[in-house]
DNA sequence: GCCAACGTTGGC
DNA sequence: GCCAACGTTGGC
């Protein structure tokens, strides 16, 4: 069954206009280091997965793109590479601490800016807007990705 | 730059 | 296993 995510970049290092340029639309979403987004990507993401491109850490945050999940988990490449601010010197290649997937925008959209997405009857209680929240890949309820999408025209 | 909120680390 | 100290996230 498909399910649905909101994962955040920030568009200093990612952003949704990076990911288009990029072959087949498609990146590796490098850098996460928290268990509980390691674990989403590793455990319960299917390819085709529906995503939520959101920029974070920025002027104005927000839902920028549709896309969806492009490949089966694997290592990531940056936790092994000494000069990547991503690097794990706690991690070994025979037991890879950090697993990622790789995300391939279908389109980009307006952004649907953090205010409005607060402001949005419907979206509550979207878990990235809950407060205190700070990972960087939350499930998305399918209510809230038919709403969004529908928002977006997408 | 500030700071709330949360995650991780490490001493005990 | 507890918890204080520290580090990080991310909106503002």
């Amino acid at each position: 069954m498909t399910q649905y995510w909101l994962m955040k970049s920030e568009p200093d290092e990612v952003s949704v206009d990076d990911a288009l340029a990029a072959p087949k639309s498609t990146v590796p979403w490098t850098g996460v280091r928290n268990y509980q987004a390691r674990n989403f990507m590793r455990d319960q993401m299917r390819v085709g997965d529906g995503v939520l491109f959101y920029h974070s850490s920025c002027a104005e945050p927000g839902i920028v793109g549709i896309a969806q999940v492009a490949s089966t988990p694997y290592p990531d490449p940056t936790q092994f590479d000494r000069k990547s601010p991503y690097y794990d010197p706690a991690s070994r290649q025979e037991e890879p601490r950090w697993s990622l997937v790789d995300v391939q925008v279908v389109k980009k959209t307006r952004n649907l800016t953090l205010p409005e997405l607060r402001t949005t009857p419907g979206l509550e209680d979207l878990v990235v807007l809950r407060k205190g929240n700070r990972l960087s890949i939350t499930p998305v309820e399918p209510r809230h990705w038919r709403q969004i999408t529908k928002l977006l025209g997408a």
